[in-house]
DNA sequence: GCGACAG
DNA sequence: ATCTTGTCGC
């Protein structure tokens, strides 16, 4: 009900948290890689979905759904907060593991540094990549860099600091434990379309699979 | 009064 | 995010 008050308290424990983030890779090997995403519908009611594949061939391995529901509502800047307990769940229930994972939602580029795929990250104490369509706020964007939102391909920085990047028309971030360098390199090696395949996957088994549970149930 | 606020 | 029809183009 009144969630929005607790937004101090949990901008304080996201400040926290940001601290725990590495932004150098941490991984032995890079062949599969996760995506996860979540459907949901007004009243909450949703179905988180993860998805494995080779990063060779972009071949899906393994797919997983859990119909579940979110309990936090959605405040710009929060959305770690609403998602992050799904989306580790429906991780969990993975037969593979992945060396790295793709987060519907930005990672360090974010107004404290602890976007969603950074809370999935560290809490799950894996490399993350945060990949969001649009900015949270721009007033958190250089103007210098602004001025450049013509080109398709840019730096994004925050008080001198590169938090992330604007890339194929998608903006991507370190979400825990991988450089932006090859967070990048990753999101290339996995776009067949605008969205990489990870995400792209993840968010059509959702979307799929909340349509089907909703209709068998009229 | 109004200003590009992830999903 | 989700709700929806048509439409443009390969």
């Amino acid at each position: 009900m009144c969630f929005g008050n607790l937004t101090p308290q949990l901008a304080s424990i996201q400040y926290s948290l940001a601290d725990k983030v590495t932004e150098s890779d941490d991984f032995r090997r890079l062949e599969r890689v996760g995506g996860v995403d979540i459907s949901f519908s007004v009243d909450n009611k949703a179905v988180a979905a993860a998805v494995v594949l080779e990063l060779k061939g972009l071949e899906v391995i393994e797919t997983k759904t859990l119909e579940t529901e979110l309990f936090f509502p959605y405040i710009p800047g929060f959305l770690g907060i609403r998602e992050v307990e799904p989306s580790l769940s429906v991780l969990n229930t993975l037969k593979h593991d992945f060396d790295v994972l793709m987060v519907n939602g930005h990672g360090i580029m974010h107004p404290r540094g602890f976007g969603l795929a950074s809370h999935v990250g560290v809490l799950r104490d894996c490399p993350t990549i945060g990949v969001a369509k649009r900015l949270i706020d721009e007033r958190y964007i250089n103007v210098a860099t602004q001025r450049h939102h013509a080109e398709d391909q840019f730096l994004i920085s925050k008080n001198g600091c590169v938090i992330g990047a604007f890339f194929r028309g998608k903006y991507v971030s370190v979400g825990h434990r991988i450089s932006l360098k090859t967070a990048l390199n990753v999101v290339e090696r996995t776009s067949i379309f605008k969205t990489p395949e990870p995400i792209r996957q993840a968010h059509l088994l959702a979307t799929e699979t909340f349509k089907n549970i909703l209709e068998e149930r009229g």
